[in-house]
RNA sequence: UGAGAAGACUGGGCAGUCGCGUGGACAUGCCGAAAGGCGGUUCACGAGGAAAGUCCGGGCUGCAUAGGGCAAGGAUAACGGGUAACGCCCGCCGAAGGCGACUUCAGGAAAAGUGCAACAGAGAUAUACCGCCCCGCCCACAAGGCGGAGCAAGGGUGGAAAGGCGAGGUAAGAGCUCACCCGCCGGCUGGGAACUGUCCGGCGCUGUAAACUCUAUCCGCAGCAACACCGUGGAGGGGACAUUGGCUUGCCCGGCCGUCCCCGGGAGGUGGCUUGAGCCUGUCGGCAACGGCAGGCCUAGAUAGAUGACUGCUGCAGACACGGAUUAAAUAGGCCGUUUAAGUCUGUACAGAACCCGGCUUACAUGGCUUCUCACAAC
């Protein structure tokens, strides 16, 4: 996999949701920005709000799978944060997948439209 | 067969495709001057009975070794044992509950002191409302009334009224005295002890300590974000002081430091990190908790945090449908079965290691097991 991880919660995460693109949907959030090198960084945030170690631990592997699954159609150089939303937890794997497929087409990730960002 | 009691377990399984963490082995690809970094193939291992709550007890680590006294604070509370230790466990005593198996326990002291005890009631460690009795006066005595002295038996109130009951005693009464009973304390007997009793002596005391308190025992503080090392950044500022100042929970003694306190900035990595009061088997001791001995085993170490996604078959439970046997018949109920003439649907919990152990508490679908009790039937 060419994706890494973020690390440091404070100017990563914080830098991905100040000023990066996000879409909304009932299950999860999706937020990206260009990180300006070849390789793709993913982050997942699950919050206490969502549930118990269990759930979140669960969300969290789902939406790396579905992630990993669909690697190839990410065009590279990019910061992708996934916040899941409180209804995630009840969420069955297939809607989850769908809707964060849905979420990273609006932001323009799949289409080649590279020309515009903020 | 029915109704229960206690204990110890289980915590779905198999296969395939893609994927993750740690460790070992094997090859060597890329980057780099080097140190080194990033990869490849393969094998092994990879969450729980509660991993949870973070409520107790420890190990470990640091705090300028935290020593003595006084005060304050916290915890525990019959007794004996187990344990590294405990507020845990086992045994046992007592009390309460249950026909019983058994369960529960906020089980030291109220005779050191203080406080409180609503309402009712005259009175709540202290009384005199009704009442009983005696004397004096009014009246011819009595009844009745007034005044004085004595009493606490009876009535009434209350959860509780100063042990209970009988006899003696007395003007009337009272443990005032005596017998029996009850309770408490001490001695003696039995027991390792709590405790016990056809024993002896003394006493007769309201309850409440989950009110303060007293007694006995224990407790230094903080926690792996501890702490150690290597790095990065860097910038320092303000305050207190040398007859002192600061630290050691408050005070005193004692001890320690030359600096101490506050604010601000900063990037992370490695170690700690899993061999431990460890697990399994056998045997011996013990009622048991547990301990001794012998043999075997190595069993997660992540750090935005490794177990996931999808598929097939299947186990278990329930519902529906169908078939079969039983029956005179069956539409009820129970029994057997459903890849063979065909199954369908639903459910499968609680919950994710984060330094490690011993406990406690709480959550939990399903399944069967062992021992025991009571009732009914049979013998």
């Amino acid at each position: 996999m060419k994706f890494t991880v973020s690390l440091n919660q404070n100017y990563e995460f914080r830098r991905v949701y100040a000023r990066g693109r996000n879409v909304a949907t009932p299950l999860v959030v999706l937020y990206c920005r260009k990180n300006g090198s070849k390789t793709n960084r993913f982050g997942i945030t699950v919050g206490t709000k969502v549930g118990k170690a269990v759930y979140r631990n669960l969300i969290r592997r789902r939406l790396r799978e579905i992630y990993r699954l669909n690697e190839e159609r990410f065009p590279a150089g990019w910061d992708i944060v996934a916040v899941a939303r409180t209804r995630a937890k009840d969420a069955p794997y297939a809607d989850l997948e769908k809707q964060f497929l849905r979420a990273a087409d609006k932001l323009g990730l799949f289409a080649r439209k590279e020309g515009e960002q903020t």
